[in-house]
This record gives C-alpha cells, structure tokens and sequence, in this order.
DNA sequence: TCTGGGGTCCTATTACCA
DNA sequence: TCTGTGGTAATAGGACCC
C-alpha cells in the first residue's frame, strides 16, 4: 500500500458539453445536452446549467426535452473531442510514463513512476500546474483526485467536481468512505446495489461491517471479496499504459424497428463491413464473429461464432454474421442490430493469406474425401468459414441490395452542432435544419458575443460542412486569422444582434 | 415517455478431449 | 470398452463503465 497520494485522476468536467460550449460561445453558460437526437437517443452529456434542470447521462433525449425544452441539442462530434482529449493525454504523459486512459475524458496518472511526485506537497502542487495546463491548452476545465490508490483517487475528483481539485490524506479512507453509499464504489450499479440493499446494506461502512463472507454470500466469490476489500480502502491495482483491445464492434438502433427479414439481412452485411472497416483501421483480425439482436421487447441476445483461424475478410464476417442471423427469430421486429468481433489477433496480412489457402486446401481435400465417401449424398453442411468467397453466389444478398440507397435528410447532412462554413459569411455551425431549410450560427471559438444566425435552403450552393476550428487558437494566430470567418461576425456585432436560440 | 454505442469482465452451462 | 474426472474452449447472458 502506497504511503503517499500519487496516484491521479482526471476527469473532465461535462466533457462533450463543454467542448461544445467551448467551440460555440453563444451556447456558454446554457443548458448544453449532447446526445442522439434521433427519436431513441439519450443523452450523453449534459452540460452543468441542463444538470439544474434534471437533465444527466444515459436519460432518454425525449425526457430530456420535456425537463429542458429550452436547452440546445447537439450530435456528437467525436472527432473534436478525440483532438482535445490526445491535447489533454499529452500533458498527463509529460507528468509520467505511466498515464492509463479510461476514455476521451479521464485517466489515471501514476505521479511516483513519473518522479513528480513523492508526498502530499508535491502532488498538490502537480495537480494545481496540471489544471492550470489543461485550461491554458484546451480552454477546458477538468477535475483533479490524488489518493494513494486508483480507487480512492477516482472518488476524489469525484468529489472534486466541477473544476476542482481533491487529495485524499492517506489513514483517512475508512472514515471518509464509511458513510457514502455503496454506489460510490466501482462496480456498484443499480443490480449489485438493489441486492446489497435487499441484505440491508447501504453504505460502505457496513459493507466493512458485514464481512468478506457475507459479500461473498451476498455476490458471489469474485465480486464479493473484490467489494469487500474496497470498502476497506484496498485497492492495489497498478495504472497500466497501453492497454490493448479485445474486441471491436458495430451497433445501430432503428428509429423504427424492423420488421421485414429481408432488410434485416441487408443490415447485418452492412454492420459486418462496418466493423471488418475498424477492425483492419485498428490492424487487428479476430476469430468469434458475434451477432447483436435487441428485440421490439428490448430483449437482447448474441449469437456467436469461432472461426479456426482468425479474419480480416469482410466476406467471411459478413457470411458468419449472415449463419447466425438464421437462427434467430426477429418476428415482431427489431430495434437493434449488431456485428462484433473477438478473439483479436494482429495478424500481418501475409500469415492471413497463406493461412488462408493451407486452409482452403485443406478443406478441398476434405470435401474430396467427403464427396468419395458419401456418393453423392448432399453436400455435408461443410460450414466455410474461410473459403466463403467461394460461393459468393449468394442469392440471399442480391436480394438485400436492391434497396433503394437512401437519400439523408437534411438533419443528417445538416446535422445540429456540426461546423459550416458560408461563402459570404464565414465559419458558423447548424443550429437546426428541416423543411429544406438550414439555420446556421456565423461564430467561432474566438468570438466575444453570440454570433448572427442566418436561414438557408439546404441546397445553398454557397454552404458546405467543414471542420471544427480549434478552442484555442495557436500562440501567435490571432482571432481572424481565418479570411472570411470576419466578416459575418463582425456584421452581427456590429448591429448588436440578439438572434433568438 | 421509455431505455445509445463502445467496450470490459464475470458466470454458468455445455462440449470436447485426454 | 465403459465410466469417471478434470481441464479448456466455446457459447450465452448479464452487470457495469464512460
């Protein structure tokens, strides 16, 4: 057990929401919801002002809208939030070697490996500078836990939120922890905490109280012992660079569940080539190809498959995905479809090749054999995992493809949040779009006041989408500096314009 | 008025093999 | 040859996290 709180978390504060707030200044210091805005999204964040109204993560964009119907409602652009989270990841890894990132916007920091930090004084000290960077270079704030394990430093900036910093002195933990509620520890959410509160436990403390037995009793052996030593503030877990994936997957949820089992096919290609797409981006090739199947019901079941040697081929996944899909019933529709892939390998492309043809050889021997011995008796159900291009006759698939390519409706070339940029009028982002009408926001990250918002048609030749400017400009490029971006802001400023949101 | 998308880890059951 | 036995994969589902 470490003597000393050098173990760091960081977690931005309301991250997508203050990017957002960030890249567009009329939305600072307003209700800011990013999400899906499709009839089934929910939100992914929410910005502190929406918080006041109810609004939080993971609650569905129509309650959402009901509690905040005055808020702005944003698509996520994860492209900008990657930039800024690899801006952010960079000044945690100058603090130390060892910097395990948990996702865009949080991430741990082991301060003694880094030799930044050995005591209390020079951990604060890190944590305030490291603040201060992180402002200076994204414009954002994020919050700061120093504690002497992952655990304890995680509840930190817990508590530190929003846009503040927390050390916890080591010797205080059990009594820190003793009275909040199990929901604090990792790996407590609403199942374990219902059970634990059936066996009358609420709080940490009487987790400790229980005893090791009892939690195992209660959860089951691993979970059980692994919750009874955070309650007593044991967590030894070492941050870990670098670690590496295990499974790659493609999701979609239908704003209206599918019914028809021909589209339902064509939707599983597509989701197989999709995730064949990441899953080479990423260098990787797999061996269990998974299936994803939420039910009108929202009941949810997988269907797997492993192949004998790991692929990149999308028509091999397409296929696997395509058996799996047949022993499932979907009448009475779909909501949700899904195509992933485990048991990852990094494969070279050359062992995936010669893999591939000592396997199909070997099989073409096999079904020789197969042919010799079984005179001319169906074909045995030689399930093809590799050699799949060989019948690529699939008549199944040409009827999936005649689907008309569907035409996006403006709010998705549109989409709201999204960046533009206007012949005339220079750099703004799409408040909203419908009815063959586009409303664009001329502002950017460095405007004083909310910019002018002007109406287009959809089609307006001089409109286009383009790419997110950053939050903070580079030493030595001053506002303006983008030709044309002057223009329509300078206009809006100058009449003093209030444009209604 | 319902419930996203991308992951990780754990558990139970079954199949298969030596 | 029959019957356990134990280990390891494969499969399915569920909880949890951000």
């Amino acid at each position: 057990m470490r003597t000393a709180p050098t173990i760091l978390h960081l977690d931005m504060d309301a991250f997508y929401a203050s990017a957002e707030q960030a890249a567009k200044p009329s939305l600072r210091g307003k209700a800011v919801v990013v999400g899906g805005l499709g009839p089934r999204g929910v939100v992914a964040t929410a910005s502190y002002e929406a918080r006041r109204f109810g609004v939080h993560s993971a609650m569905p964009m129509g309650q959402a809208r009901r509690l905040a119907p005055n808020a702005a409602y944003l698509v996520p652009r994860f492209g900008l939030y990657r930039e800024i989270s690899e801006q952010v990841m960079t000044l945690l890894r100058a603090l130390s070697p060892l910097v395990e990132p948990l996702s865009l916007d949080e991430a741990f920091v082991d301060l003694e490996a880094g030799g930044v930090a050995d005591d209390q004084a020079s951990a604060l000290a890190v944590g305030e500078r490291l603040r201060a960077d992180i402002k200076a270079v994204t414009g954002l704030a994020g919050s700061v836990g120093l504690a002497a394990s992952k655990m304890l430093a995680k509840i930190a900036s817990e508590e530190a939120k929003p846009d503040g910093l927390r050390l916890i002195v080591p010797g205080t933990e059990r009594g820190l922890l003793g009275p909040m509620s199990v929901r604090t520890l990792p790996g407590v959410g609403p199942a374990t905490g219902d059970h634990l509160r059936r066996g009358g436990i609420t709080t940490v403390g009487e987790i400790a109280e229980a005893g090791e037995d009892e939690l195992v009793r209660l959860l089951g052996k691993s979970h059980g012992s692994a919750l009874y030593a955070m309650a007593l503030a044991r967590d030894e877990r070492p941050v870990v660079a670098e670690r590496e994936s295990k499974s790659v997957s493609v999701e979609d949820t239908y704003d209206v569940d599918i019914h028809d089992r021909v589209r339902v096919r064509g939707e599983v290609s597509r989701l197989a080539e999709r995730c064949v797409e990441r899953l080479r981006a990423a260098g990787h090739s797999g061996r269990t190809i998974v299936l994803k199947v939420r039910r009108f019901d929202f009941s949810t079941l997988t269907r797997s498959e492993t192949l004998r040697g790991p692929t990149d081929d999308p028509g091999v996944v397409r296929e696997a995905a395509a058996r799996l899909l047949e022993s499932v019933d979907t009448t009475g529709g779909v909501r949700l479809l899904g195509v992933g892939v485990t048991g990852l390998a990094d494969y070279t492309q050359e062992d995936l090749f010669a893999q591939a043809q000592a396997q199909a050889q070997a099989e073409a021997a096999e079904a020789l054999e197969a042919e010799r011995n079984a005179e001319g008796e169906a074909h045995e159900e030689a399930r093809g995992e590799i050699q799949g291009e060989r019948d690529g006759e699939s008549p199944v698939e040409d009827v999936a493809e005649t689907g008309e390519a569907p035409v996006p409706p403006a709010e998705r070339r549109w989409a709201a949040g999204h960046d533009v940029r206007h012949a005339d009028y220079g750099h703004g982002w799409v408040q909203g779009s419908g009815l063959g009408r586009v409303t664009v926001r001329f502002e950017t990250p460095e405007s004083l006041v909310p910019g002018r918002v002007r109406t287009f048609r959809t089609d307006d030749p001089a409109l286009e989408p383009a790419e997110p400017l950053p939050l903070v400009a580079p030493p030595g490029e001053g506002a303006g500096q983008e030709a044309g971006q002057g223009a329509g802001q300078k206009a809006g400023q100058r009449a003093g314009q209030r444009p209604l949101v």
